[in-house]
DNA sequence: AATGAATGAGATTTCATTCAT
DNA sequence: TATGAATGAAATCTCATTCAT
């Protein structure tokens, strides 16, 4: 099977790529942790960044299809929606704090959509159940940074606070709870 | 005070480093787009990294000089404080764009400071001002990196919102006008 | 006689090598080419080189048994002899020429013989037929690197002399009807 | 001065690549040969491919001049010039066989431009000194080929023939001599 | 015979750093 | 201070070859 090779490159990326930082780890260095040889990594992945880019995206799909689970799994009331969806990346970011690294650390420059996001705030807008002076695609991104910033922050040294005030704060702070 | 050769080395690593990140851009490139001397580089600074970290560092506490100013020069009223705060930082982001990147991009390694905010949340707090379920270093956290985030998405593509509409939902956002 | 991968492997590398040239291509792209495994292509040659060998010393032996063919297909008399020789040349050139170019491009390091065409020089020198200044073994060599240099120039763009045009040239410049 | 290392990387190559052929020579080689780090290797030059093309068209180069002050160092007469452009081609291929090598090894891939032969038989035409029925195109091709082919048959082991006997025979073949 | 993932020796290439000028 | 050619350690990458299936 082609994936048993690729899968401990991946992993061996993963926890290289968290301790030491992307550019203090070298392809030899990849190899050599996953217990393959160079030659291995090169007929999986074009480069160090290739890779490096899969991790990402599939880490932030990980998350997306948590959170749309999340979303579909209660009520439509938003603050019902806001707790479902912060648990839900909280506990992904607590079940795999590498891959969530790996997400957001580089500053998301491989873009996690706040679409979705953007158009449910439109949609309370125009309910009138949010405050109106929020422009939903600025809100909607401020949302994304504020958690990943946050929860990177907090996995670095979870002694900063309490699971529980962490969530709080961050649904307290979602813009869709930001009434008129 | 630098030479005429570092300040140039300086403004060559900002624009290199915003054009085409860090860690694709090496010392040879950074004298060259300064039309100085290699070994002119090495003349001014122990190595890639140090340059690095000054432009970070410098930029940082000219960003800190400028909010401690726009604290300093109205009323102690969070509202205020808060537009004056949020004005002075978007403010820099669009007068030193690439200053502004360099701080922030990589995620603010280098660790912007959010213990004045900590304080000020806790202060108001306590005067009944704020939401008391907000864990003030967690809420400190989130609006530093929000308003990176933000600014540096709004940077990238200013079509995004108007001034006022990424203004405007920064400060609403802000956790010191989280009311109980 | 070859299996069906061998002709196969065969086929696909003399496409590979004449598009891209021997150097630039390697035994995985040549299986690939071909349609069969890696390890199919070591189960019939021993590296790129015996293969590579094998194509030019086979296109040379067909081309040498055309040669031979027509030379007994006539008279003896000279100027027939030259134009049934020039004319097999050129048919085989045209009808492979793939095969042609493998024989020839890399100044033809494998030494096409040119003992017969040197003897036939001198007897004709000795019958007086041929002028004695020329070095029989100098002008069968610069026959012969005429020939397939003129060929390969003129398989790369057969707008370059019409067929007749090129015939006739290089029957009119064969050492052995250059009389006394 | 720049030119010192890139002077011993030529000579070094030179060598090399006419000992063992280009592509069983690598940069690692050609610069411990030169007496020079890797890295100067890669300051002067993109590769081994573009090291080589300089080196065949400085070789073409300069025979190209010698070629040009032999016709222009005597009368118009056809058979003169044809004379004393052979006698500067195998002057110059004795005194500096290796770089004769370099240009023609690999089949001239390169381009040797057969323009001036071409025009030249034209007008012994037009005048009526030349056989009509050769291709002017063609026939300048043949001699180049035939002139290549002779002298590097020749270098690799002259006692092939005796420096007079070559000369004779490639002047005697040559088209321009070729009357109607 | 056929396969193709895996291998690692070795080739290519980069770049921080030095140093003679 | 300034220069930039030179360096070589280390990184990137290729490919002939093997071998378990």
């Amino acid at each position: 099977m082609s994936t048993e090779s690729a899968e401990k490159l991946l992993d061996a990326a993963t926890r290289l790529f968290v301790a030491h930082g992307i550019e203090r780890v070298n392809s030899n260095q990849i190899a050599r942790e996953a217990g393959v040889g160079v030659g291995t990594f090169y007929a999986h992945f074009k480069d160090k960044h290739e890779l490096h880019q899969s991790l990402v995206l599939s880490a932030l799909d990980a998350l997306r299809v948590r959170v749309e689970k999340a979303v579909a799994a209660g009520p439509a009331d938003p603050e019902q929606q806001v707790r479902r969806t912060v648990e839900a990346v909280i506990a992904f970011a607590e079940e795999q704090p590498d891959r969530f690294r790996i997400a957001f650390l580089g500053g998301g420059r491989f873009g996690y959509s706040t679409r979705g996001v953007e158009r449910r705030l439109r949609e309370l807008q125009e309910e009138g159940a949010v405050d109106r002076a929020l422009h939903p695609g600025t809100a909607a991104r401020a949302f994304a940074s504020m958690q990943s910033g946050v929860l990177l922050w907090w996995l670095e040294d979870p002694s900063r606070g309490s699971r529980a005030e962490v969530f709080e704060t961050l649904v307290r702070l979602h813009p869709a709870l930001r009434r008129p």
